[in-house]
DNA sequence: CCGGTCACCTGAGTGC
DNA sequence: TGCACTCAGGTGACCG
């Protein structure tokens, strides 16, 4: 379910919870959750203090540091993935059903001293790294640029030069990294794009606009602690961006800027919503 | 290079 | 109530 907006929140707010401490004991109760083996990251982050956690595109970065080595872990929530704040699931009740890593934190109250990763359909992915084996990793990703570190430019040519339909390219992590399908459709309402048009037929001046409006969107979306759809949570609770999507989900209403009906079409097999009226661009 | 489809999982909602 | 079916914020593998 995360974005960009969602994983922003969840990382400030996990930086605010864990930032300083101790990982005083970590546990893994569904090893596929895990890349990798369960017990070398366990073993890799326990006793580590958090230095801070951050938003790598849609992956979050826990920086770690164990006496002079640096080390980190790295989440990627996929659709339903989330952290809360509970009792070490070993010694009270057990394990909630859907929790399956969790992190004792030092310094906190007994009953929420433990990070706690759910994940109801269990796509997402912990990893455990060293310093050297991180930055190996994390090249190879090959995360574009965030959008708010990009000038309107440098966007453009690496548009100009793909191929394909322009809201599949925005989809694109390597491209602009950050964006998912809520974001994608709502930006290229308020750019007024076709979202299958083609990037070649983008001029300079729409690309700047979509970047300008994209980051306008995603600031928004981060002010309101990101979209809470179905069951997105942050450790502070849901979002409220929700409220102010002009078309996605809204397929059947009427367009906010022309009265139209917003229709809903599948475009590289994500559902897509638009204004057939003020997206048209007379782009086909 | 590009696009389409499926797979990975579980749960919620809908229609019969 | 139950059942079958569709859909979901992501990504990667595979195929033509």
């Amino acid at each position: 379910m995360p974005e960009l907006p969602e994983v922003e929140t969840i990382a400030s707010d996990l930086d605010e919870v864990a930032a300083g401490r101790i990982i005083e004991k970590a546990a893994v109760s569904f090893a596929g959750i895990v890349a990798g083996e369960a017990e070398e990251l366990t073993a890799l982050v326990e006793g580590c203090r958090v230095e801070a956690v951050k938003r790598l595109g849609k992956w979050l970065y826990f920086s770690l540091q164990r006496e002079s080595e640096a080390a980190a872990l790295l989440v990627h929530l996929k659709m339903t993935g989330q952290f809360h704040l509970g009792p070490w699931p070993e010694e009270e009740g057990g394990w909630l059903r859907h929790d399956h890593a969790a992190f004792k934190l030092s310094g906190l109250p007994a009953g929420a001293d433990t990070l706690l990763y759910r994940d109801i359909r269990k796509f997402g992915r912990l990893r455990a790294f060293g310093a050297q084996q991180l930055a190996d990793f994390v090249a190879g990703l090959g995360l574009g640029p965030d959008p708010f570190g990009l000038e309107a430019e440098d966007f453009h040519q690496r548009l100009s030069r793909r191929k394909g339909k322009l809201k599949t390219l925005l989809l694109d992590q390597s491209l602009v990294s950050g964006l998912g399908n809520i974001y994608a459709d709502e930006s290229l309402f308020a750019a007024g794009l076709c979202p299958w048009s083609s990037p070649a037929e983008l001029t300079a001046e729409d690309s700047a606009r979509l970047l300008a409006q994209m980051r306008l969107i995603l600031r928004a979306a981060i002010e309101a602690r990101g979209s809470t759809v179905s069951n997105y949570q942050g450790l502070k609770g849901t979002g409220s961006y929700q409220k102010s999507h002009k078309v996605y989900g809204r397929d059947g209403s009427a367009c906010p800027r022309c009265g139209a009906l917003i229709e809903r079409m599948l475009l590289g097999g994500r559902s897509t919503h638009y204004c057939p009226v003020c997206q048209a661009g007379a782009k086909k």
